[in-house]
DNA sequence: TTCTTAATGATAATGATAATCATTATGTTT
DNA sequence: AAACATAATGATTATCATTATCATTAAGAA
C-alpha cells in the first residue's frame, strides 16, 4: 500500500485501498465510492488512486459489464462470473496453462485472463 | 445473418453484417460506423444491429479497452492481445480446457472468455 | 397497391471515466 | 516547530461509448 517514489501516503489513499481489501467482491470505482461517503472523500479521487494502485501493480483491474474492476488478488488467478446476479469470485487456473501459449508466430505472450461463466449456487 | 422471426432484413443490417465479416479485427461499433459512412446509416443503427446479431447468436462480443468489440467467430476460441498495437488475433483454446472447471462448489459453468497478453511481432 | 409495423436516423440522455484547476495538506528542510 | 515545495484533493467540466426517444421510412405481407 505504500506509493511509487516521491508519492505520498494520504488518508484517501488508505481509505480506498482497505475498502478494496475489505470487500472481497472486485469493486468498481463508485462502488467504493459510496462505501466511503461518509468519510468525504472526492469520486475523482477514488478514480485517481484505484487507477494509480493499479499502475503500481498493487491491485489488478478488469473490464465487467461496462466498468473497470478491482481486485486486490494480484497473484495469476481466474475469475468465475454469474451471469444472472453478475456476482464474480476468485478462482484458480486450470494447472499448467502457462504451458499453452497460443499458435500466434513470434509473439512475447507475458500474461492472460480467463473468465468462466456461469450461473452460480444460489442463482440456480 | 438472417434474423429473428418477425425481423426483417434491411440494407443496413446486411451492410453491417458485411462489414464485420469482412474486417477479420474485431472492430468497434463505431469503427464499423466509419466504415459505413458512404452508404448514409445512422450511428444508432450500427449499435443496434450489432447488439442484436450478439443476441441472436450470429455475431460474438467482448470488452476491450473501454469498448465492446465484435467478433463474427462465434465457435470456441481465444484471443491474443498486443497490449502495445491493441490488435486482437483469434487463437485456439488450449486443449481440453473444458475439463478444467474452476474449483467453485455447486456451480453450472456453461462458457468461458480466455484473452492471451504480450506484444506482437510487429511491435516487437 | 395498400397496409401494418419493424427499422431507421437524428438527436438527446445516460453512465463511466478522464481532465482541469484552485485549494489543501504531506513530508522534508530549516 | 515554522516554512516550504509540490503531490494530492475535491468540485466541476469534458469526453467517450452506449442507450433511449420518437417522428419518419420502408420491409414484407395481404
Amino acid at each position: 500500500m505504500s506509493p511509487a517514489r516521491n508519492k505520498r501516503i494520504t488518508r484517501q489513499r488508505q481509505l480506498v485501498y482497505d475498502c478494496v481489501i475489505d470487500r472481497k467482491d472486485h469493486p468498481s470505482a463508485n462502488e467504493v465510492f459510496v462505501d466511503l461517503q461518509s468519510s468525504g472523500i472526492g469520486l475523482a479521487t477514488v478514480y485517481r488512486q484505484l487507477s494509480a494502485m493499479v499502475d503500481e501493480g498493487i491491485l489488478k483491474s478488469f473490464e465487467h459489464s461496462g466498468q473497470i474492476r478491482y481486485d486486490p488478488l494480484v497473484t495469476p488467478h481466474a475469475h468465475f462470473v454469474c451471469t444472472v446476479c453478475d456476482k464474480i469470485w476468485d478462482v484458480d487456473l486450470p494447472e499448467n496453462i502457462f504451458l499453452m501459449t497460443p499458435n500466434v508466430s513470434d509473439v512475447d505472450v507475458y500474461g492472460l485472463e480467463l473468465t468462466w461463466k456461469g450461473i452460480c449456487k444460489a442463482c440456480k
